[in-house]
Parts: structure tokens; sequence; C-alpha cells
DNA sequence: TCAATTGCGTAATGCTATAACGTGTGCGAT
DNA sequence: ATCGCACACGTTATAGCATTACGCAATTGA
């Protein structure tokens, strides 16, 4: 799915994930727009489901947040699974491909006869910096 | 970590999760369980945490609920990372391990020096059953 | 006996997400 | 033109998931 452009909602929901070094609940979207017009969740939520639609913006669901891409402008979904590394203490989240994973999933599924829509992947601890 | 004794909760918690046929969420336990005294959500909670210390229920990230270990005599946990593929139909899990897949994410964390604490592999889509 | 730990019960609250309603705008078909 | 449709938007209310805070009782172990 290609992004056509975006509606200004959708811009500013954008915008504001693109800006956080971080992983984003869509409350806390809603606070950071409320300068901007935003007043009900919905106005996110709906932002955000057309994002995730468009694969700029991807949602993760061990923490119920969301994050911009940090592959703009590869098309993720094109990649196979989408896995993320999450730290639990400074919230940076890194997005990584792992091509023999998807490999070794879809021999599952296929083995399974599992038709897979939807893969997640997270891995929750400490980044290096944290770690140390 | 192995289970000890349970309690009355608990005992009753795993109960309700061992009967079904698939993933129940905690206000579906809640209401399960109100015949057996049950009046809060926290009851609910407080027992589901000692059970996934335990190792012999599973939380499924991606749809806020829980389900009995598949494997109640090995133990989940020294297999390393257990994942799960959820059917969105007839809401049947399937839990399996697979070394490989542990093993290249546990290469990608070493690499980049990421302490990995807890791993989430769910695939959601359609058992071979409803996908027919 | 005293203190610490653990489990339990209840009420209140907070966080996450959707349902249901109506409005306005653009755009192709008739 | 104007009708019908698709789509984005705004608002209110509600549903669903999870935790905080308080107090009590039983257990354990010094
Ligand atoms: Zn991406
Ligand atoms: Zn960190
Ligand atoms: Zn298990
Ligand atoms: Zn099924």
């Amino acid at each position: 799915m290609n992004a056509p452009q975006l509606t200004k909602n959708q811009a500013l929901v954008f915008d504001v994930l693109a800006k956080a070094d971080g992983p984003l609940s869509a409350y806390t979207i809603l606070d950071k727009l409320r300068d901007y017009g935003f007043r009900a969740p919905l106005q996110v939520y709906r932002a955000l489901d057309k994002l995730l639609e468009y694969g700029v913006v991807h949602r993760l669901e061990s923490i119920n947040s969301f994050v911009a891409c940090a592959h703009p402008n590869e098309n993720c979904h094109s990649h196979g699974t989408v896995a993320f590394a999450i730290c639990e203490s400074c919230g940076h989240v890194i997005e990584f491909h792992d091509h023999e994973v998807d490999h070794r999933l879809a021999n599952w599924t296929r083995g399974k006869k599992f038709k897979a829509e939807k893969t997640t992947i997270e891995i929750r601890g400490l980044c290096e910096t944290c770690a140390a």
C-alpha cells in the first residue's frame, strides 16, 4: 500500500510520531495535538488506521503504542515481517527485518497450513546504552 | 520458575483457562468466575500475574488475552521464546517453539548489544480449518 | 511476640479503543 | 444541474483492558 497525499489530521499525527524519539500511545498523541484542534481519541485512531494501512507507521502490540516507520523510503511491507527491539528503560525502538526468521516462520505456517495475515515480533529489554 | 501449589483463586483462573478452547480476556475470566465469588478484575489479574510468573499461562499481547500453556509438562521458559499462531476466525491457538528463530533473534540482539528480557512472536491469521 | 510477606476483597480510577450519530466536501453518473 | 456515493471529519457516549490505593487476614520466621 503506497501512501497518497495525507489529509490534515493524518499529517499532524504522522508528524508527531516522526518527531518523537520513541513510540507514543494514541492518547499521548491526542494530548500533543490538542493545540491543533484535536479533541477526541477517534481523530487520532482514524488517522492511525490510515497511516498503518499506508505502512508509514507501525503499531507495537506489546506496549499499545505507535511509531513512525524507520525505513520511510523502502516499502516496509515488501520486506516481510518487521521486527522491533524496544528498550523498556529509554523507550527507544530499533526496527529490523530478518529474512531467515521470516523464512522459518513461513515454513512453519506452510507445514500447519496456517494462513498468516499479520505477524508480530517484538523484543523488549534494554538497549546497549541502558544495559551498561 | 516452577509452579508451587496454587492458591484458590489461582487454581480457579487456571482451570477456566485450561478448559477453554481458546484464549480468554481477563474480563471474560471474571465473568466465568462470578459464581465462584469473583467480583473484581483485580482478583483475576493478580492470579494471572502469578500464573504467568510460574509459566503455566501465556499472555497473547496482540489480542489482550491469556491462554493456558500447551506444554504443561515441559518448562516452556527453558525452551526459549514461545511463539503463537492465532486463528482470527475460530480463536484457536497453536503454541510452538522454533530454535532457529530463537537463534537468529539472539544473534541480532548480540550484535546490537541489546539485552532481551521478553520476546513476543504472534502470528495472526486463519487456521487450516478456517482457511479452507 | 513482633515484623515481614503474601494473598485476598473492595472501590475508585486510569488507560485503550470503538460504536453510533451527524456534517460537509468532492466527484462521477445520469 | 443534481443525484448518489465515498470519504474525511467532529462529537458524544460507551465498551474493554489494567492498575492504584486502602485495609484486613493468614503465614512465616526471627
Ligand atoms: Zn517500517
Ligand atoms: Zn535504552
Ligand atoms: Zn507454553
Ligand atoms: Zn480457525
